[in-house]
DNA sequence: ATCTTTGTTAACCAAAAGGTTAAACTAAAC
DNA sequence: GTTTAGTTTAACCTTTTGGTTAACAAAGAT
């Protein structure tokens, strides 16, 4: 492993636990095993070391995405491996979304100009493909836009506040991820219980 | 409005845009148009500040949820008024749940040795009354924690994420309200939908 | 009237944090 | 073997930041 890989490593460690403005750039150097000078021969400072994290996880996520949105499945396949896919990738990932919500509520305007460029999740074709759905009476009539929100909110709520959850519904680390296993199936199970003519 | 209320309200301000470690007390003083040794005259330091703006917005929430947790109606008529009264007060106070997310996120010790105490949500009754009414024939068979958590999911998530959300399905915030203020009927009718017998 | 308590400020301080520099070390090129 | 280019480090510098101090003002209390 090189000394720039080394260096992001623990750099996307330290940030995606404590934030921008949280991350210590000595603690970075600490966890990388290197001396903090170098954290600047390889990245000139902080906030771009935190850009190159910020966009690595970003870009993890957009391609899954926008592969299964853009497909030729249906509304209901979409859904069903969409939920799969997502929460089977965030398990092993788990601190990736707290991260990528957080920097983006505190610093909307980078992340705004950012999300313009390629790697961005599109949900445009699917919002018409559900259109398309409701007009053959395949879907119930309901703003696609609400119900392509129905299912991000089901599938990343529980990764975006997991202390939360864990605490409201007394929740150990075990029983969380059973759940999550469940909702691979569940919530898919429930929307298209809930639209389907 | 004395200086302590003028802090507080500073306070809440800055930490609810910036999280802790982002938040600077030279900030709070302006923003209260104080001088910054006010703040350690008032609120000791900056964690003893952090910990009086964090607990009420914490403290806000969780009485109205209760409320209605723990109320006689059945589980669909709670579905509804807790949909319908979450939505209208976080878009009346739409920084609070990213905060309190971010800070729960970020510091979850500090968070769960308050959350055994008095103000937390607390969903107990609320889970057998769906255990009963799924014997009763009403709803039908679903782990009640999973639906508990598709009801948080659908009502939280867009405010939790709000930059997510408007990025994603390029929603002004105009738009983004008016979804919301339709969600706060169409959440439920979505559950019931799936759920009822 | 004066003394004490409370509220308020400007100036200051020490520690933390991000960033720089110049020298030392390495390893390939000549 | 020496040069040269790229790495790596210890030590240092500067700015930021949370926090303190001492002086000052206003308002009751005696």
């Amino acid at each position: 492993m090189t000394t720039e890989e080394k260096i992001f490593n623990a750099a996307r460690i330290v940030f995606q636990k404590k934030g921008f403005s949280g991350a210590r750039m000595q603690e970075i150097a600490d966890e990388a095993g290197i001396n903090k000078a170098m954290l600047h021969y390889c990245f000139k400072n902080k906030q771009l070391l935190f850009e190159a994290v910020f966009m690595n996880a970003f870009g993890q996520l957009a391609p899954q995405i926008n592969a299964i949105f853009n497909s030729d499945d249906s509304v209901f396949d979409k859904i069903i491996k969409f939920t799969h896919s997502y929460i089977s990738f965030v398990i092993q990932n788990p601190y990736l979304p707290p991260f990528i919500i957080q920097e983006m509520n505190n610093n909307p305007e980078f992340v705004m100009t950012f999300m313009t460029h390629a790697n961005k999740p599109n949900p445009d074709f699917l919002i018409s493909q559900i259109e398309r759905e409701i007009e053959e009476g395949i879907i119930k009539p309901i703003s696609p836009k609400q119900l392509v929100l129905d299912v991000f909110s089901m599938t990343i709520f529980p990764f975006a506040a997991p202390m939360m959850v864990k605490g409201i519904l007394q929740l150990s680390d075990a029983t969380f991820n059973e759940m999550m296993e469940e909702r691979k199936t569940t919530i898919a199970e429930q929307i298209i219980n809930a639209i389907k003519k």
